[in-house]
DNA sequence: GATATTATACTCATTTAGAGAATAATTGGA
DNA sequence: TCCAATTATTCTCTAAATGAGTATAATATC
């Protein structure tokens, strides 16, 4: 899972018509797998990744779509590359990961079609389970999931969330096989084998990594303003931020130093350009970015 | 990596002279990763796992100690269980965990065994590089991940901190092979091939899991005094915690509740004993309990 | 009944987080 | 030229969480 942040927002490099993530079996030649990673990505896409971690492994016959006699290890990982980096021919297989999990972008609030597509139709299926313990199991955990009942919204569960929905029968994905499903799958695009889990694990996995370790700055271009800097933060979190506190955070933490720039393309007041301070890594075990959230 | 904790501190589960963790190859016969897993480590220890969660996925041909033509890919789990479990005619079985690591444990402080043999070994490691730059690199990657130089001892490091003596030549493991170490290694019981890299995995997993899910009871008993959840903590975490501000935290997020019984068989006033609230797992994405450190 | 020992409850200062107001430096147009 | 609009930057205030220590309670032992 290659990800990048542009202004359309974090996109994912894709290939095979954007419904499948760059990937290839682990041959002899590789060293390791990280450069059997490397090797396949540059092969299919063109490019070159920079700062990658492993993301997990899967081998769940039941949710790839192949035989049952084949034996298919899935070592899933993700990669952190700059928007610069993006561009070039293979452009149009960038994709907003957005169009993927269409719930999990809050920014402009709840997106409504949390209460109006997702939550009744999880109620049916909580509904539809066959004793009232079970029942309230599923409701109890469709609201934590949710943010319903008084929950408060968790960035980090995009995997929970996305397991619900598949276990509810809701996900395009878990309509295939022998029982194919009978109802509409809800709005996100559906991808190959179990792709669209590892992109649910990976977006988990920088959410939260994000607030403990400085990786947003992978994503940035080598200078950059803060309110550039928090917005790359939001878009990553799916939440809107408190622009005052987030500055404080960040120049608390001495984790960037001023270039002594500015912008000058900007409308209003020109921003001071800053740049990450790469010796902060040897410094100290950084400890990230919590998130100030706003309500608005 | 199975862990439980007796009187003895964390132990874990080991075959073949406590030198190697419990394992096996992935089959046709079995379902899932996880039930593969279950299916050994039933076979080779008689043990029932409950817990368990994926660690790493290995694939580094030169650190295994096999040959270089065999693919070996290691998928290494975490599984947590109860000390009674612990019991019983695979008793023998149990090792330490700090037997495996003596520097981790800094429950009576800072061992003195840091600055006694591993600080000079590593300056002197540092000393040993090519250049300047590399030299001071090393020297503050030693210093931010053992605690020297005004840097706070981070319980986490526990990975970083071995890979670091091991790159340092210091590591057993890392004497063998084509070109055998002419040093002796420092103290700390060696494993076959890099299952002690997977248990400083599981360890550094555990001590930040801890922290933010309450994972903590997979290893109590049904019943526990409050000090005893405590002493499991620090136990794990290698550090010594302040009780009155752990009682408050462990309280306020209403994690465990009374049984109306206490403790009868202690010196001093009776503790009243506890039960985890299993019901939070479902209320909530529980938010595992901060650790109040203390100095002393 | 004093003392040791462990449990439990409270207090206080300091730091951190959440929210919002105030001020500064631009551009674009009236 | 001056005013509104826009974005950047700095401050202030409050509430909550954290770190540390003290005080009180209930038991066993001598």
């Amino acid at each position: 899972m290659v990800v990048a942040v542009t202004d359309q927002g974090p996109s994912i490099l894709t290939v095979g018509q954007g419904s499948a993530l760059p990937s290839g079996p682990f041959e002899l030649g590789h060293r390791s797998l990280q450069s059997g990673l490397r090797a396949w990505v540059e092969e299919q896409t063109g490019h070159q990744l920079g700062y990658i971690e492993q993301l997990y492994t899967f081998a769940d016959s039941d949710r790839i779509g192949e035989q049952r006699q084949q034996r298919v290890i899935s070592i899933s990982y993700l990669a952190l590359t700059r928007a610069e980096q993006a561009a070039g021919p293979a452009q149009r297989a960038w994709r907003r990961w957005y169009d993927f999990f269409p719930w999990e972008d809050c920014r402009a609030g709840i997106p409504p079609m949390i209460g109006e597509i997702l939550q009744p139709r999880l109620l049916a299926w909580a509904d539809g389970a066959s004793n009232d313990q079970v029942k309230r199991e599923r409701r109890q955990r469709a609201a934590a999931g949710f943010g319903w009942d008084g929950h408060a919204w968790n960035e980090e569960l995009v995997l929970q969330r996305y397991e619900q929905l598949y276990e509810a029968g809701l996900i395009e994905e878990a309509m295939r096989g022998p029982r194919p499903g009978v109802s509409l799958p809800i709005p996100g695009i559906a991808m190959t084998a179990d792709h669209r889990r590892i992109l649910a694990t990976g977006i988990a996995r920088l959410r939260s990594k994000i607030k403990y370790r400085p990786v947003v700055f992978e994503l940035m271009p080598p200078v950059f303003t803060l309110l550039q800097l928090q917005r790359t933060v939001e878009a990553l979190s799916g939440r809107l931020l408190h622009k005052p506190n987030f500055r404080r955070l960040i120049e608390q933490q001495e984790l960037v130093e001023e270039t002594g720039e500015t912008t000058a393309d900007t409308v209003g007041r020109p921003a001071k350009l800053f740049r990450f301070r790469h010796a902060v890594l040897d410094e100290r075990v950084v400890s990230g970015m919590k998130l100030p959230l706003s309500r608005s």
